[in-house]
DNA sequence: TCAAATCCCATTGACCCCCATGTATTCCCA
DNA sequence: TGGGAATACATGGGGGTCAATGGGATTTGA
């Protein structure tokens, strides 16, 4: 389960778009046929995710003190304000309207993978963007720290990883 | 069992409201054809939840010292205050005037996911503090830290583990 | 007996299923 | 290695179905 590269794919007039197949491969053992989609907190960009994923971050809100207003304020802003979107039988998916105008989305969208998550972008906006990070990421000499093979079987550790984040 | 998004439905003259087909999915394995609602105690919205939800609350207040000001004031609120609403044939409910009134909604009525749980508000109302929400989750730079995948199958239970993993 | 709740049916409009077409990649064979 | 065919993926659009809504009729309960 990983999404990887970038698939610019079209936006009909029905408000329809095809979800790529790389990425449906990579959610082909979820229990729901389709994709989560919310607004980015710090983009002009949708965040996606699987519905494990959704489960996941339900569950990590449901840890934290039930009244406390951080909780609060992520479970209005990932929750309250995500799109479940079923796939239709040719593994499409219509784009709420509210997303296509947040994401100042207009006849293509690319959709962007980052692991366990994805991003989908205007394309037109996401390329500078995409440019400027990869420059930025040159210049800070910038090394990843791999986790050794050994942990990756047992799946993902908490505290270290932070999802949706990391630009 | 995920409440997510937002719902925007109609409140008719006869003050029934259509619960939204995702959440009446969400709990389809319920015993108790219904929802039930409570008054929130922090915003001008009514707290929602299954029958199952509504158990586990009074569990957690069990476990609380039973004659200690806390659950006696958390017993009269939630369990004390909470209404029982069964479907009709289509799949609403009807939202009695106590709550209408407590939550000023008026002709439409926003179902919010929230996980486990969701939310009822004045679409009006909740709009800008969605908002809000999101702002200060930028500014926070507020990032959640997930569970592990390998703890979802065993159910959430809050305040218990979580620690003697972070590396 | 009256009011309120439940049942029932009609309407509408959005969504989903289905099929047809187009395009790019892969695979096979010369 | 190049060309061509076959396949898989992406795209376009029509129509049926179902969820949401509105309102009348019947039942229940105070």
């Amino acid at each position: 389960m990983l999404f990887t590269g970038t698939h610019i794919h079209k936006l009909d007039r029905k408000g329809r778009v095809s979800v790529p197949k790389r990425f449906r491969a990579a959610l082909e053992n979820e229990e729901f046929a389709g994709i989560y989609l919310y607004q980015s907190h710090k983009e002009s960009a949708l965040e996606g995710c699987s519905h494990s994923h959704m489960e996941r971050i339900a569950a990590s809100l449901d840890e934290l003190d039930m009244f406390s207003d951080e909780a609060d304020d992520l479970a209005d802003t990932i929750l309250g304000s995500s799109h479940m979107l079923p796939y239709d039988g040719e593994g499409r998916i219509i784009l709420p309207a509210e997303l296509i105008e947040f994401a100042r989305i207009e006849d293509q969208v690319a959709f962007v993978g980052r692991g366990r998550t994805f991003r989908l972008w205007n394309p037109d906006i996401f390329k500078p963007l995409q440019e400027a990070s990869r420059i930025r990421t040159l210049n800070r000499g910038a090394t990843l720290k791999l986790k050794p093979m050994t942990e990756l079987s047992k799946g993902a550790r908490p505290g270290t990883e932070n999802e949706g984040d990391a630009s």
